[in-house]
DNA sequence: TTGAAAGCGTTACCAT
DNA sequence: ATGGTAACGCTTTCAA
């Protein structure tokens, strides 16, 4: 590999000439500056991101922390993230944390280590104290870490409301929800949206609502059991997509009709909701635009470039399908 | 950050000593090994990756260019290869390369400037040149690009006259191949393997065959062309998972009924294939394994450990569901 | 067994 | 306008 002494030697010029002109920064004289471009394309020379790192304690590289890329919700944000941090020139490291709390802190030390200029995390267990700690911008996505950190989120609440009041407007007199994992903030929040809408109802109990932990195998166990407790049920609002289509696989196999008997509708609006037959109604989230927000917002905190706002709650979408 | 000139002062050493406790190498007596160990602990200090990066030309980083992670397949590799990665002490860099030869060879400059120790890719316009010329280990997975680089491939071709036969199998008369992009290799090989089962059936013509790029967008589109054309066929191949759900999509729309008057098989097994309504019938081919082996391989290669096979064509299977 | 110092490839300051 | 050089934080050789 070439390095910048090469490129010096070769044009008769010192080392911190070639650094000039490779930055464009500082006086060059014309004459200089096309005799140090010469060289450069002769050797094909590419600077040393490295020893530029070292020097810079940057490495023009950001972490991307997310519970699990298998999850279709964080493939799109991943992509969007990734996208949008080449756009600006930086790379990412993809991090898969499970959710699990010593492999984030794992992660949050090598990529300091690494000299990464930010971090997005996507975690229900970090604490803004461990945040804090590290010293270098952070931005939290899809699940908020602390007031006060800067956050994309969404409508969580907001959607959970339209999603059982749209229930309702189809005609569903009995709605169940299937929840996600107990302490993840969206799916609280989208669990109270539920229940703020069907509280009062005479028929509404606590055990309309089950636990479906986010993901499919979770949902069509707790949706087999919540049919079998309430076969009255006529609509049910799955927390996320994944679950809403495993509630619907079940439905199936009890012979339940899709949308006749049992209205399903789900939140997320990942790809995969399409696809399907019948394709699922669901609350949409513009996960792409998260994501490329996220990016964006994080990478001007890096560049300390003047922020208007770190608290970012988009909007969310009802989009109807054929599922209810 | 606190760096080995702290350490070495508070426990009262040189750097150096500091340096060999760090890595385990040289002599260094008990009680001064105590002394740093202590004060490692106190500092919580942490050796800075960049700086030994630059020494040892290496940052413990792997790249990982795939054209797009949103596609199921790549996403479930990336997972293995990040499971892997992490494993064996190094982290992944993702990059999407959409199929772009020229992102392609831009993000292999970069990781290269980074001192990567090595990459896995899965590209179709990269030439062993361009490979070579890196000078660092790459392993190519799912599409082979010259002879003699590591490789971890499947069996396309034989997946494909088994996905076939067993159409034949089941009574079908009529069979039809939607297959994946012109000049990517396993689009080609499972060509082959299809072409080579019916070649010589009497009903057999190259308009049975049509391209669907892999993607579920042109796959409807080609799909409602062939049925059009040949609404005698009955029979199905489509060359990856994602063009089956499309084919079966267009089915539902024509009215034909899946697998009664029209049977589908895929290619791939991704995850998605068994969540839908009918369940997908499809040659599985090992992703997870595939993405880790890779990984396997590639630090092997980079660890310059004894490498038994360096090239790897791991077998398939066909799975049995309800759209056959 | 330990320490001093060179070197990894840059950048930026200070001279000239 | 240009060059010399310290510094970034670490590893490794060479001496002691």
């Amino acid at each position: 590999m070439t390095s910048i002494k090469d490129v010096a030697r070769i044009a008769g010029v010192s080392v911190a000439t070639v650094s000039r002109v490779l930055n464009d920064k500082g006086y060059v004289g014309q004459r200089t500056r096309e005799k140090v471009e010469k060289a450069i394309k002769e050797t094909s020379y590419k600077p040393n991101e490295v020893a530029r790192s070292l020097f810079k304690k940057q490495s023009n590289t950001i972490g991307l922390i997310v519970p699990d890329i298998m999850n279709p919700f964080f493939t799109e944000l991943a992509r969007a993230v990734e996208d949008m941090a080449i756009k600006l020139g930086y790379n990412v490291i993809l991090c898969n944390s499970d959710g699990n709390g010593d492999k984030e802190q794992a992660y949050l030390d090598v990529l300091k280590q690494k000299y990464v200029n930010g971090i997005i995390v996507s975690s229900n267990t970090l604490t803004a104290q461990q945040v804090e700690e590290l010293n270098i911008p952070v931005v939290s996505i899809d699940r908020e870490i602390s007031k006060g950190l800067p956050t994309i989120v969404v409508e969580n609440k907001k959607g959970a409301m339209m999603a059982t009041r749209y229930l309702q407007s189809k005609g569903c007199r009995n709605i169940g929800h299937i929840r996600g994992s107990y302490g993840v903030v969206n799916a609280e929040e989208r669990y109270e949206g539920y229940k703020e809408v069907v509280a009062n109802e005479p028929w509404f109990r606590e055990s309309y609502v089950v636990n479906g932990n986010f993901d499919m195998q979770s949902s069509i166990e707790a949706t087999a059991e919540l049919l079998r407790l309430h076969p009255e049920i006529d609509g049910i609002f799955a927390a996320n997509d994944i679950m809403a289509i495993g509630a619907i696989k079940v439905a199936h196999q009890l012979g339940k009709k899709v949308p006749e008997e049992l209205a399903v509708i789900g939140f997320d609006g990942i790809k995969l909701s399409t696809v399907m037959t019948p394709e699922l109604t669901t609350i949409v989230q513009p996960i792409y635009k998260l994501g490329e927000i996220s990016a964006e917002m994080l990478i001007s905190l890096m560049e300390q470039q003047p922020i208007e706002n770190t608290y970012c709650k988009l909007d969310v979408e009802l989009i109807e399908r054929n599922s209810t």
